[in-house]
DNA sequence: AGCCAGGCCCAAC
DNA sequence: GTTGGGCATGGC
């Protein structure tokens, strides 16, 4: 499958900034991982991405326009903040490839409870252990059998014990009871994800941010800590969340992927 | 050895 | 409503 004319995308920034985990990058810069139940892998070659799937069905376009956020004008959205703030203006040139990711609510509740007070190689590593172990199939791509993560059903049939080779540590059981949770109402909401056992108020705006469009979320992590401190001197969290509400307004989540990128791979 | 990682839970104010 | 200790795991 071929998509022409493509705008502010650049793979590494989209799918090493941190706000997906299931993607690894090829030597030749492409991206191979799975979105749902659909492998795939990725690359963008002067302007026309190129998206390999197992079945290369075409049908699948409006998916993938879908997910990568491709009918967003991103130019548009910089150009806003970076009127509004002249800090950020650098942030977004080292990141000016990035795109939030259209994911599904559910992996990404399952994704965000795994990542808190963890590192991101490890969180990858903890949820391909999750989907190989406990996982359907999602069939065999380029020489390599994928997996999806376990339904909410699964996973709250499971216990800490089941659980324990994926190495999740205390997180085995926060993921246990809110599946539990997810499969008695039957969808994830947004209403609901304060009171998903797991999910405190950063973990919520993540996925809130990655999975329900809410672009105006603000996710402070270690990180956004860090990075807001070096370049706006604050140094508490209610103080960021109120000048990034103030002053990205619609787009703080955006706002906030490009500072986090610019932090963890050029300032840190 | 101790600190850190896309923090949260829970008890004690 | 806010604050702080405890927490599994693994890399540095």
């Amino acid at each position: 499958m071929i998509i022409e004319e493509i705008k502010d995308f650049h793979t590494d920034h989209v799918f090493d900034c941190g706000q997906c985990f299931r993607w690894e990058r090829e030597e030749d810069g492409s991206y191979t991982g799975i979105a749902g139940h659909r492998p795939a892998n990725i690359s963008l070659r002067e302007g026309t991405l190129h998206i390999e799937t197992p079945g290369d069905d075409p049908e699948e376009e409006a998916f993938w326009r879908d997910y990568l956020d491709l009918d967003r004008d991103y130019g548009k959205i910089k150009r806003e903040l970076a009127e509004r703030d002249p800090v950020i203006g650098k942030a977004i040139s080292y990141g000016e490839g990035i795109r939030i990711l259209h994911q599904e609510p559910w992996e990404t509740l399952v994704s965000f409870i795994i990542s808190s007070n963890n590192n991101i190689p490890r969180i990858k590593k903890n949820i391909g252990d999750l989907a190989e172990r406990f996982g359907e199939t999602a069939g065999e791509f380029r020489g390599k059998m994928y997996y999806r993560l376990p339904s909410p059903a699964v996973l709250a049939s499971l216990t800490k014990e089941d659980l324990a080779p994926c190495r999740l540590g205390y997180r085995a059981g926060y993921l246990i009871k809110t599946a539990a949770m997810v499969k008695e109402a039957g969808e994830v909401t947004y209403q609901a994800l304060s009171s998903y056992v797991g999910v405190g108020p950063k973990v919520a705006d993540c996925i809130a941010l990655f999975a329900m469009r809410r672009y105006d979320s603000f996710p402070i992590d270690t990180w956004m800590e860090k990075v807001m401190g070096q370049l706006y001197a604050m140094d508490n969290k209610r103080a960021m969340l109120s000048f990034a509400r103030e002053t990205f307004g619609d787009y703080g989540g955006i706002a906030q992927q490009y500072l986090f990128y610019y932090m963890r791979y050029h300032l840190g």
